[in-house]
DNA sequence: GGTTGACCTTGCCCTAAGGGGAAGGTGCAC
DNA sequence: GTGCACCTTCCCCTTAGGGCAAGGTCAACC
């Protein structure tokens, strides 16, 4: 299997399956000719990485991931610690969202969407009121 | 007053004080040794700025922002326009996370985290199961 | 045998929002 | 006159990729 089969069979593209190669997440071998040849296992690898991505895993997060499965002596509480590291960084991203939400709805709320030029929102910016302070 | 002091006055780094002007943002004055200059508005205009990146907005976005702030004509329909479109943006990126920490919280709480090796965190993503497929 | 088209290779530049540091100029106090 | 703090521009690094260009390879078709 060719790197465009490989990129077709694992939903990740021809530029990134060089780049997870790059930093040693796979390696696949090579034929005489030099082009990439991939097997069952890497197109699985490949599969695997992309679902650690689409859970947001950092590559190097992704990374130990791939360790530890292809680790048959791996203890679970390791692949949890992971995880739970990775839920607590997803929820400190989600409570910043959240709070950048709180305080532009509110402003945006108190405006009258006019034609006027007066507008909480700005002038909250302007004024480095209460939430938008440098912490 | 020079670099040093407006990054102080404004708590923006010398670096991004420079790079927000690259970008055009901001045009400080020069003295006459080639140094930058900045008035109490350049300041004002720096921390408009660092208010707008800590509610998220990108800096095409705040740059924007800050057009309208500059501009007595403007109606507060336009900022309110743009707010929203920001906030929508937020919920979009807020959404996403959420549902990666319900996939990954769902597998870490069935995870028995003890020394052996079966994990159903590691399983789903080998598996490509329901929630971890591609789009 | 020659050509065409699809594939492969490496290498470079670009993104956003900065951080770090080098090399050299300037200003001021001692 | 010297040392220090500040300033200038320029370059490289980060994440997770996208895009392009020059050149090699392979199979099919004429």
């Amino acid at each position: 299997m060719n790197i465009g089969e490989a990129a077709k069979a694992s939903g990740i593209s021809r530029k990134m399956i060089r780049y997870y190669e790059s930093i040693g997440l796979i390696e696949p071998g090579r034929s005489v000719n030099g082009y990439r040849v991939y097997g069952p296992r890497d197109i699985h690898a490949l599969q695997f990485i992309g679902a650690a991505r689409r859970l947001g895993f950092s590559l190097p997060g992704t990374g130990e991931l791939l360790r530890l499965w292809q680790d048959r002596s791996r203890s679970s509480a390791d692949v949890k610690r992971l995880a739970d590291g990775h839920i607590k960084e997803l929820r400190s991203r989600a409570a910043e969202l959240q709070a950048m939400m709180d305080a532009l709805e509110a402003l945006a709320a108190a405006c009258r969407a006019d034609e006027r030029p007066d507008c909480p929102i700005i002038e909250a910016m302007a004024k480095q009121g209460d939430i938008l302070q440098a912490r």
